[in-house]
DNA sequence: GATGAATGAGTTTTCATTCAT
DNA sequence: GATGAATGAAAACTCATTCAT
């Protein structure tokens, strides 16, 4: 019984946590890490000032666990998806599209995703870049094999180093949804994963 | 005479500004926008704080023409390479020899080339951000058309939309590229072209 | 006794935003808008910077407040003692005597009265002058109602159009208050409102 | 000749002097003291910022120097106005002719005279204040002989106190500037002097 | 002697964080 | 345990003044 109210007492503040943390990312994405501040975000939580402190310590530990929380939730979509299938080709095919997916639903995440990844965070805050850049690498690892094993089974050919394959994928798709956060009626992300992935499937040059 | 006064007034001015503006490269690239303050800057660059505000009108002034003038550097520098070569795989090849080189010279700008173009930037400043983004359209219609070109002369296979191959490109290379900005002993990068472009060149999956 | 909570609560701030407003009269009345700066005001009234602008939105706010609330106050004293009498010199003689008792009371009311209503004010609150301005014109209508009346029911004699009057007569109390403030000592406000009224009343020259 | 040379030297800087202070009056009056930078007055005057400070010391010395000599032109053409004639009615009369000639073509300097002379300076410089303040006071030293004098003479009634009558006048004429300082077409100062003497010189109140 | 580039103290304002209620 | 009033460090920017050329 007493567990019980534990139990209660815990879903109930896990439940304020995701509050905050559904606020803070959703200002965050819209307008940065410095033009966001922690009373903005306890209003729109719905908070006051001093209950989010009581959540987090300060305004960086705020954001890397948004930061964290996020990213795990999206490479765990994304392992999942890479590992749902048998082929390796049917793989990548299954990685492109349910990145697609979840761009098209998590627009902020991916904005915030994306200003972490790629350079501008400018090391916000010493901890979190090197965990994300860590996550990102292990992520890179998964890719990479799916390479490795494609080629060791003969089903792809070695045109190259399998973690340099996963690094340009990564990085196509990068590409394809910067273009997209920039202007996504003219350039929307494809449907039809081969679209992207041809570029790396086919050859340019005749052999 | 007097001409020559004028002019030496002139030089001293402009080296003044290269002073404060290479400071500021410095000072953004490590720290991002919001972590630098004037006074830093004006310290860096060995200045009084109001002779900094006499080149400069504000803060966002001097750091839309730091990133300018970078930009203006790094796209010349770019297209020069695409044009010095009449075979469309050689002007790639050059293109991604010359991003090499600019990068290893010059890791400052390349990182805050990349944090303004690809999203992480919350449009810290209105205006910049879309003229540099602007500026990048334009140079990926300059890859666009050298693969449009390749193709049309039979030099390339239609594996893909001629402009989400220049994407694509561009986005191998930035991902190279943010490797390097990590952990750059351990991800070089590579020396010979063909090392990335075989990756767009040849096929993976047998045809 | 939530009530009393709210309300207590209420009476606090209303005390602490009367402490700000009386430390910003003291001393914008003694030197000068420009040449009094938030932080002192926020020393002198003992509250934290930060704490000063949670009351007012910014320098020119506060200074506004404060000069509204000030000539409120200085215009109902005023034109109660005009309404507190049945004859128009009475009125005229009660007039006299309570700005010569407010003035006693509150002269850095009165300095900054001054500074706003005679025309040494250039500008420097958009707003504020033309609504001060305004007031006083008010206060003159009034005054001017007084002395058509007076005319009318033949207590007076036209001597002169009655908004001059009214001009007048507020510019030579004007006058002796401007003495005053120069030399209390040695100019101070005649007790016996007929003392300048008599200027008004008797004919310099014979008739 | 050299004594030509010199008084030729004397007679430019003489110039030039007048020249900055031209430049200065016209900002100050229109912008007040603490909107004018240095800066502003050396261009306007077409004066480099170090030549200014070759002539005044500093701002305020600038300040001071205009102040006091557009005191000493405004009293000289008053006290002129005053001496010009006998009777003493008549001296008043020109006196406020001559006021509002005064005021109409040189606008600007009423406006600083009534600035400084009415308590809205706030003491902005130190001495200049007690200096100007010394001299209007010579000033109504000068019509408190005039009202004496009329009422040795058996030409004026004896009132109210020469003094109260000297500070009395200077006040009426002082809320007429005023009025007209706001609203030049609404309430323009009047043509005939009577308008305004008669104030002074008829009695509102049957005897 | 004139010039105007360079200086830096001082001003307004913001916002992360604390702690008494 | 939640609250939000109070705090004050720190930032952007201005402008009177100096002094090397």
């Amino acid at each position: 019984m007493i567990k019980m109210k534990v139990s209660r007492r815990d879903r109930e503040k896990a439940r304020q946590r995701q509050e905050m943390l559904e606020a803070a990312l959703s200002l965050f994405s819209e307008k940065g890490y410095h033009n966001v501040s922690m009373h903005e975000i306890a209003e729109k939580a719905e908070f006051a000032i001093g209950t989010l402190y009581k959540f987090f310590r300060n305004k960086e530990d705020l954001y890397k666990a948004m930061m964290l929380e996020k990213s795990e939730e999206f490479h765990g979509s994304v392992r999942e998806a890479i590992d749902d299938h048998e082929d390796d080709a049917e793989k990548l095919r299954n990685y492109v599209r349910t990145i697609g997916e979840l761009f098209r639903t998590h627009v902020p995440v991916i904005r915030l995703y994306f200003s972490e990844t790629h350079g501008a965070s400018f090391n916000i805050l010493a901890g979190l870049d090197s965990e994300l850049k860590e996550r990102h690498e292990e992520f890179l690892q998964i890719l990479t094999s799916v390479f490795a094993d494609g080629i060791q089974k003969n089903r792809f050919k070695r045109i190259a180093d399998p973690y340099h394959l996963a690094v340009s994928l990564d990085g196509i798709i990068s590409a394809f949804l910067s273009r997209l956060l920039d202007a996504p009626e003219r350039h929307p992300f494809p449907e039809d994963p081969d679209t992207i992935l041809n570029i790396l499937f086919k050859g340019l040059v005749d052999e």
